[in-house]
RNA sequence: UCCCCGAUGGCUCAAUCGGCAGAGCGGGUGACUGUUAAUCACUAGGUUGGCGGUUCAAGUCCGUCUCGGGGAGCCA
């Protein structure tokens, strides 16, 4: 079945005498001698205009489609004498796929709220705003795995069912084929209890101690009771894991990740991101660009735990060497302060996970924390302890048992070197792209607490 | 999970002190037009989120549940 898409006729520099397009109606006005049908197929934002003449078997094809309906368009492709657009096709002939009923298709012409669209989820890609988010997305991801090709990484998958029940990344999702009522867990399917996986930093470092620089690039799952506009149960995380490296190889390598996605983006989906620019965030190209412009700003914990003291600013939560960075406070320092990105790194032991590598003054790890205006925490990450006996003290220290890690214990055993990895939330990443506000709009499908719909 | 605010036609919202449920858009019908979220006329469309309570009377007041929004926690 031969067609052209969408994209591409809009591209054509010449006419044609014969031009085959498919795609959903998106808007039909009806004269008396002729209609006029808009046409769009997901390749690009752009509608193609379709003319189609009363007494043409185009007409007869059509028949009742409307707004909605999948349709297969064959004519030549002209320049257009009405305004709006430098193409139209005059069919000459139509074949109706599918019809939509025009009483109950939920998508009218006007703007429709993001709430109403979510509770039409499997409908919303039809809209220009959510196509345009997918085709974000789409390439996102592929600007992603183009930039870990070219600094030398290999795309591992680690398990999404794990075994492992001390990852302490966060709640997790018991999985179990047992029937209702049963709870030995002998008896369970893998002879132990399995969850759905928090992190596939564990595996992903095993898979650096012998690729040397590898990432995953998979769905993630978290359990936790969160209602914001930031978190869902089920998201895709960007985990690189890069071993002969330190902490500011680390940062080099998320804002190089940051910076390469982002210019990407701007160029390959231009008009997608105009449209987000005009109608979601009248600020978001100018951000992206300022993102570029300049290198993150980078500060000890310790030094920024200062400029919160001293900014006179009254927080709610007061700080002091040794508590965490609240929201208000990583928003200050991003879009106060720096105004601009901002890797926050050397965090103090007490408030950060047993893996991360203990610096010289026995008080802070190796972590950095890369926080954005707008969306908060980016990235989470940290150079990982490779002495077998600091990290066997720190599993210790936390009251955790040693030998429940003993693969991960291996890797420190065997042939250990200095490597050092990360976590990027990908659709905190999209929300960064399109200035989209909540989590639920970056992803075709969201999970979030009570909602599995779809 | 906690605090605050919401839920009225398919959608977006009105409805004053507790007193006859309305509009725009969308849909249908017709007219008109190289149209551009077309335009004009007519028209249909409601168990006011669920359950319970107060009252002569509840969209409106009270309780509770569900879902949504804003903020917080947890984090990516």
């Amino acid at each position: 079945m031969k067609r052209t898409l969408i994209m591409q006729a809009l591209a054509m520099t010449e006419p044609q005498n014969t031009i085959t397009v498919c795609g959903w109606v998106r808007t039909r006005r009806d004269a008396k001698e002729f209609s006029f049908i808009e046409l769009n197929d997901g390749s690009c934002l752009a509608n193609i205009q379709c003319i189609v003449d009363a007494d043409t078997p185009a007409f007869a094809g059509m028949g009742e489609a409307n707004t909605g309906a999948g349709l297969r368009v064959t004519g030549q492709l002209v320049p257009s004498p009405g305004k709006g657009q430098q193409w139209e096709i005059r069919a000459s002939s139509i074949e109706v796929y599918g019809l939509a009923d025009q009483e109950s298709f939920p998508l009218q012409k006007k703007r429709h709220s993001d709430e109403f669209l979510r509770s039409i989820a499997h409908l919303r890609p039809r809209t220009n705003k959510y196509g345009a988010a997918f085709r974000i997305r789409a390439e996102a991801a592929r600007a992603v795995h183009d930039y870990f090709y070219g600094q030398g990484f290999h795309y591992v998958h680690t398990p999404i069912l794990t075994g492992s029940d001390c990852e302490g990344a966060g709640e997790m999702f018991r999985v179990t084929n047992l029937p209702a009522g049963e709870t030995a867990v002998e008896k369970d399917f893998f002879g132990k209890a399995a969850n759905l996986t928090v992190s596939g930093q564990l595996e992903a470092e095993a898979l650096a101690m012998g690729l040397g620089r590898v990432y995953t690039f998979g769905p993630t799952f978290r359990a936790e009771n969160s209602n914001t506009p930031r978190h869902a149960a089920e998201f895709w995380m960007i985990e690189p894991e890069m071993a002969f490296a330190d902490l500011h190889d680390l940062m080099d390598l998320g804002e190089g990740l940051t910076c390469f996605v982002v210019k990407q983006v701007l160029e390959r989906c231009a008009q997608d991101i105009a449209l987000f620019n005009n109608f979601v965030d009248k600020g978001l190209c100018q951000r992206l660009n300022a993102l570029l412009a300049k290198p993150f700003a980078r500060v000890a914990y310790r030094e920024a735990v200062a400029i919160l003291q001293q900014c006179g600013k009254k927080f709610e939560y007061p700080v002091s060497f040794g508590t965490d960075l609240q929201t208000e406070h990583e928003r200050y320092l991003a879009e106060e302060h720096f105004k601009q990105p901002v890797m926050v790194y050397d965090y103090p032991k007490s408030i950060k996970a047993f893996y991360m590598r203990m610096n010289d003054d026995n008080e802070t790890v190796a972590a950095v924390d890369v926080l954005v205006p707008g969306i908060g925490e980016l990235i989470g990450g940290s150079q990982r302890e490779e002495r077998m006996d600091v990290l066997v003290q720190r599993i210790t220290e936390l009251g955790q048992n040693p030998e429940d890690y003993w693969w991960y214990l291996d890797l420190r055993r065997y042939g250990s070197v200095p490597h050092a990895g990360f976590g990027l939330g990908f659709e905190r990443l999209l929300m960064l792209l399109t200035g989209i506000s909540n989590i639920r709009d970056v992803i075709p499908f969201p999970r979030t607490p009570g909602n599995i719909e779809f």
